[in-house]
DNA sequence: TAAAACCCTTGTGTTACACAAAGGTCAAGC
DNA sequence: GCTTGACCTTTGTGTAACACAAGGGTTTTA
């Protein structure tokens, strides 16, 4: 099959599907006559294999070693659970950040009736935002980003 | 005060001073005699603010448009309302969303004591991602990528 | 006065694709 | 046979918020 088939059977678009083939997570035929891409069974049951793992989490770079891992024949398994393991927490993490941004955020706006909302003195922006305490350490640790999937 | 001295008092590097610089949220005058740039209490102030708004989970660019608009003598806070009002439920699905994921993941691990965890035999490559119901609808509406503070 | 510390601009890298351009291929109808 | 539209190819660009390095000038300090 070719690309938009796959496409469509898996859901995504042709142009995840090229650039999951450029990442070198699908490696299909070439059709010698053409050279489309010609993809099969095992290409659709590994485009849905990446599927899975993007939901849990996984980069595209940590599914290629994973799929590497496999077709070299060893048990991708152990690798899966460590990083697996390694990214729960941050998961939390980031879980706890974000409801921290919420709830920050729903103060700010049932605040918003108390405040005036006159234009600016020069002093001030907007005290919606200005009103917040900063509380950010100056040697705050930066935290590596990181990527999520978006389904 | 020059850059370094301006990243130090608020607790960022003088890469974002410069970063902020470069996209106008930061307008400091030049030192005619070395073409440094000089950042003044204002400039302090300001950055202090787009730290605050940061944290409140706005881009750069939603960012400077708030500043411009106070620039420009209007108070930003209506469009802050709506900025916030219109970001609060992303946050919040996509607190969801994560916590789907660390259920998942959580799910997982836990079942891995239960699992082989042989070599793959070209059928399957870690029955840790792939007994994962993917549930995934064909015509799943990507939802558009929104950033975050990441402090 | 020489080295350390800092400043400047410009370019590159990060992530997972989306999108556009320019051009070849294919299936269907006329 | 030919046109048309749908599909394929590669290549390059854009996204967000910076980090980092290079190459070169400046200022501070020992």
């Amino acid at each position: 099959m070719k690309v938009s088939e796959l496409a469509r059977r898996t859901g995504v678009t042709a142009e995840t599907v090229r650039h999951y083939t450029r990442e070198g997570l699908l490696a299909p035929e070439r059709n010698p006559d053409n050279g489309y891409q010609r993809y099969d069974g095992t290409d659709l049951e590994r485009l849905r294999f990446i599927q899975r793992a993007r939901t849990l989490g996984f980069s595209v770079a940590e599914i290629r070693q994973i799929l590497e891992h496999a077709d070299h024949g060893d048990s991708p398994c152990p690798l899966v659970r460590d990083l697996m393991a390694e990214r729960l927490p941050e998961i939390r993490a980031r879980i706890h950040e974000l409801e921290a941004l919420a709830s920050r955020m729903e103060q700010a706006l049932s605040a918003w009736s108390d405040m005036p909302d006159g234009t600016p003195d020069g002093h001030s922006l907007c005290r919606l935002i200005e009103s917040f305490p900063e509380s950010l350490a100056p040697d705050d640790a930066p935290t590596p980003p990181r990527q999520e999937a978006s389904s």
